[in-house]
Order: C-alpha cells, then sequence, then structure tokens
DNA sequence: CTGCGTGCAAAATGTTTGCAATGTG
DNA sequence: CACATTGCAAACATTTTGCACGCAG
C-alpha cells in the first residue's frame, strides 16, 4: 500500500476526530483502491480475509461514521442495495442495464449548465445515466 | 375514484397482458393518486384498509410486476429502501434534506442540455438534486 | 377450464442494537 | 486511564419463496 495513501487516510481521519484503527483504514482503503461501488457486504467479505474477525457490525459502524464525516458517499441507484463511494472528486454514475455494473463518469464529462425552476433551494446534484456501457455495446 | 382513470388503468394492464385484479387496481390507483414516493410497505398499508386480507407478498409481486411492465419506475434514492413512482412523464426528483421528502421535478424545470463524453451509450438520464425545499427553507 | 395471481407462512437477505471486551489517544 | 470502537449474538426490517386455493379470461 502506498505509503502518500496510509498517511492521508489517517489524516483524513484525524481531522474528522475519528480514532484511527486498523479496521477504518481497511475500509477506507479498500474503497480508495476499488471503483466498484462495493455495499457494505462486499466491502465485509474484502476486509474479512486481512481481518478474519472483523465483524459485520463495525463494517456498518465504520461506513455510517465515514459518511456523517463526509469521507465517503453513500449511494443507492437502483436495487434496494446501499453502496459506498471514496470517490469525492464531482462525478456522476452511469448504469449499464446489461451487466448492472455501477461506472463513474467525471463531472467534466456531463457538459452544459442546469438551470432550475424547482421553487427549492439546489445544493448539490448528481446525474444518474443509464444505458450500455463500453463493453456491453 | 375518477372513472376515467379505472378505465386508464384496466386498458394498461390490458396492453401488457396482466389480469385485471382489485389489489393491482387498488395499487395503481393509489400510486396515481399519491406523489409521495411510497414504499412497498406503506402501499401495503394503504392498500390493507380497502382489502384487510391483501399480503404484503402480493404487493411485492404486483410493484415487480408492474415494473418490468413499464407502468410504474421503482426508485431508491438515499436509504436503502425502494420506492416506486407511476408518474412515467419526464421528471426529476429533489430530495430535501431537512424533512426527507422526495419531491417530483417536471423535466421542463430543468433547463440546459447535457452533452455526454462519457464512452458509453447513455439511453436515459434522471437528475437528483438534494438542498432545502421550499417549506425547509 | 386453465393457469395466473393471491394469501399465508416461512426463509433469505440486509441492517441495527445491546453489551462486554478491547485498543486508541 | 477514559472512552470510543470492536466483536458477537440476537433483534429487527425488508424482500423473496413455496405451495394450496381462488378468480380472471
Amino acid at each position: 500500500m502506498a505509503k502518500h495513501l496510509r498517511l492521508q487516510i489517517e489524516e483524513q481521519l484525524r481531522e474528522r476526530g475519528l480514532k484511527i484503527t486498523p479496521q477504518r483504514f481497511a475500509i477506507l482503503e479498500h474503497l480508495a483502491q476499488n471503483h466498484e461501488h462495493p455495499t457494505a457486504d462486499e466491502i465485509f467479505n474484502a476486509i474479512n480475509r486481512q481481518f478474519p474477525r472483523a465483524s459485520r457490525a463495525t463494517v456498518y459502524n465504520t461506513v455510517a461514521a465515514l459518511a456523517e464525516a463526509g469521507l465517503i458517499e453513500t449511494l443507492c441507484l437502483d436495487d434496494g442495495v446501499i453502496r459506498y463511494d471514496a470517490n469525492l472528486t464531482a462525478h456522476h454514475h452511469f448504469i449499464c442495464r446489461r451487466c448492472r455494473k455501477i461506472l463513474d463518469v467525471p463531472g467534466h464529462a456531463v457538459r452544459g449548465k442546469l438551470a432550475w425552476r424547482a421553487p427549492h433551494q439546489v445544493e448539490s446534484y448528481e446525474v444518474v445515466m443509464r444505458g450500455l456501457c463500453r463493453k456491453c455495446r
């Protein structure tokens, strides 16, 4: 694991007043290196190889804490499963209707401006695209 | 209940080769008159007042069938709960970070065009906005 | 009449909670 | 050393499944 990633994760945790534990490390590292938007259970399985004693509850607690601290984002696109994403740069999502993969689309790949006529105060937005991904096309 | 809505629902069901049952009627009617994006359980509770013998399984079966037939859309925005929406006109969603309500935003209220640089074949897209709704602002 | 759709109960899945034990700061 | 965090198990919530019965076409 890259040392700078390690330091960066430590700093992020400290900044938010979260204690640095091996489990949180493992979860953040997994998410940082994996852009597949895993579910809590998938994280649990991945982590479990390193930490056979890790529990599901810890994964759920941890991702909730990390999400509240703003270190990761939650995602719930089509099925009723909550997924987690450590990609905090502005981006959108593309869901392939064939392979069901959820792919990141960088913010700058969506061009044009949106102007709201909605009578609400829009603070952020995300575009969810659906179709066929490059491989399935 | 408006008679034209009744006929419209019957026709939609027939078109898709679905049998016309009182339960399907009740579910579609509920969704058509209710823009709150209810969950399966909320539908179940609403339906149950009319049909005390209706079962949860029927609600789940029915919404799955209706969604597959394209009569309703499924929605899974932030929490891990699947919601259903009979609004088939082009529209987007606004989630209030205070009252947590999910509000429809008509398609024409989102102005501007989006151009994809993504290497995928985009067939449809939806914009999810977040912020404070009019009442909570 | 034929089979899809329903109701029921039980199982599978996904998530939360309570509490004692542990490890971080 | 204090307290947040962990692990475990059990509770809880949500969704799916199997099967017998009933109703729509």
